[in-house]
RNA sequence: GGGGCGGAUCGGACGGUCGCCGCCCGUCUUCGGACGGGGGGAGGAAAGUCCGAACACCGCAGAGCGUCGAGCCGGCUAACGGCCGGGAGCGGGUCGCCUUCGGGCGGCGUGCGACGACAAGUGCAACAGAGAAGAGACAGCCUGACCUGUUUUCCCUUCGGGGAAUUCGGGUGGCGAUGGUGAAACGGUGGGGUAAGAGCCCACCAGCGGAUGUGGCGACACGUCCGGCUAGGCAAACUCCUCGUGGUGCAAGACCAAAUAGGGAGAUGUUCGAGGGCUGCUCGUCCGAGUUCCGCCGCCGCCGCAAGGCGACGCGCGGGCGCAAUCUCCGGGUAGGUCGCUUGAGCCGCCGGGUAACCGUCGGCCUAGAUGAAUGACCGUCACCGUCGGCAACGGCGGUACAAAAUUCGGCUUACAGAUCCGUCCCUUCA
RNA sequence: UGGCGAGUCGUCCAAUGGUAGGACAUGCGCCUUUGGAGCGUAGAAUCGGGGUUCGACUCCCUGCUCGCCAG
């Protein structure tokens, strides 16, 4: 599927890009997540649900949310905050910056690849 | 060597890159944190939430009823509906004996089950069948008894008949052996008995009740004697008996506590001093924003011929004065945060006790604590399985389970690719 | 996390422990020029696995699926 597999590995050596991932750039509490849906803007995949709604501190979170209509077994819903938390760490310098974001998984990411995942939040978050 | 069953253990390995969540150490800090280093980070079922506990709060004088649950015996356990051992029962296997060829009895493995009481009471049993619980008479069997018809023979006769024996019937009646039905039909075999029969009587067997002996802690087993000859099934039907049971659950609960708006106490200090108390009145003094003042509306009472007046009332309406302002303290408490939160009926090992479950001495170890919720993603090599190509070495492709902590333990149940070990049984091969 | 409740033809509902029934839908036939309506007729189900019972949709145990409630 990757002809050349070593293609992310000198994007991760870039030494001004952060691929860090910590508390700061989480959405952690349940307000926070109400704001968002309540007043931010939706864009939509087969794989998932984005809500976004800009925020004053310059940098993006991220909320990650999979129901139990997405899959009855944790492992499952699991495994697809993962993929999705991977996606956006590795090329969040790509992305917009000052965005809440929200993003609700749809049951068809059960099944999708990694690569899969990262080119689809790519496309959508180009439209912000 | 292969397969079945039972038990135990494990649940891909190594390396690299980028990350996540706690803990410890160090440095810096604007006290928010940042950086560096070290070490740890899902399970045998973490699951389902079916039982049992710990712990916490609420309730509670004591006892009982009710509800719900448990239910052979003994042991283990903190406890249990769990586990271990045993008993009786049921099913199937195999061997032996008997056989009316349906099966029965005994021995040996083995499997299963929520296994108190239906001989306390109540209730239930479709269809079929004669009859389904102190039942029943369809077919059938009987002619000893009573009534009656009839065949034949004999006797008597007042010739109308009568009597006795006998044949075949009918009715009253007797019967529960035989037949068939059903899941289940009120013991079995043999003999006696009878008109025919029947535990009606007897013997033996099975089963039941009582007494008793031996063994066993006990469930129970093996006997002896007596009794009456049959007492059916279902309590995962109501019920009865014995035992247990207060409720809610870590989002339990404890602590800290912003902003805002309430509550309480006090201080400073400016102004209006209405109203009230002390008094007969004024002055004065004290309390001091209250049940304040004005108007309107509604309603009620009293007075009046009436217009109206007076008084009282209203979670009434409108307006005015005032209740100001500042500071300090106290209390409840929301957002938020901290604790509870992982050292525990803990794990590993040796030895000892016990048939076992399990228990004990000693020694060693510390092994996840998240909270919109960490334990991950990708790549490479190897291992295993399947498939394709190939004589082969090997290469390509695909796959490697079930499933993830949420207060913590002990069980149960359910899901599960594969690997290893032990025990046991069967088949095959070799010696 | 804790606590409740329900699963019956394709759909919606019935059924003391005793032959699983009705309505609508579906197929076929009749009727009609044709369709509809009507009439007749047929097929079709107890969530899975055990147990109790002579016999289970019903009683008991255990899984599965769906729904609801509290915070």
């Amino acid at each position: 599927m990757t002809p050349e597999a070593e293609k992310p590995i000198p994007e991760a050596t870039k030494p001004d890009v952060s691929q860090r991932f910590t508390k700061a750039d989480r959405l952690l509490k349940p307000n926070e997540f109400q704001r968002v849906y309540r007043r931010g803007k939706q864009l939509h995949s087969s794989l998932f649900t984005v809500f976004a709604l800009r925020n004053p501190l310059g940098r993006t979170r991220l909320g990650i949310t999979a129901s139990r209509k997405t899959s009855k077994l944790a492992v499952v819903r699991n495994r697809c905050r993962r993929l999705v938390r991977e996606a956006f760490r590795r090329h969040r310098a790509q992305f917009p910056a000052g965005w809440d974001l929200v993003v609700n998984v749809k049951h068809p990411l059960t099944k999708a690849a990694y690569a899969l995942v990262e080119s689809e939040l790519a496309r959508l978050l180009k439209k912000l």
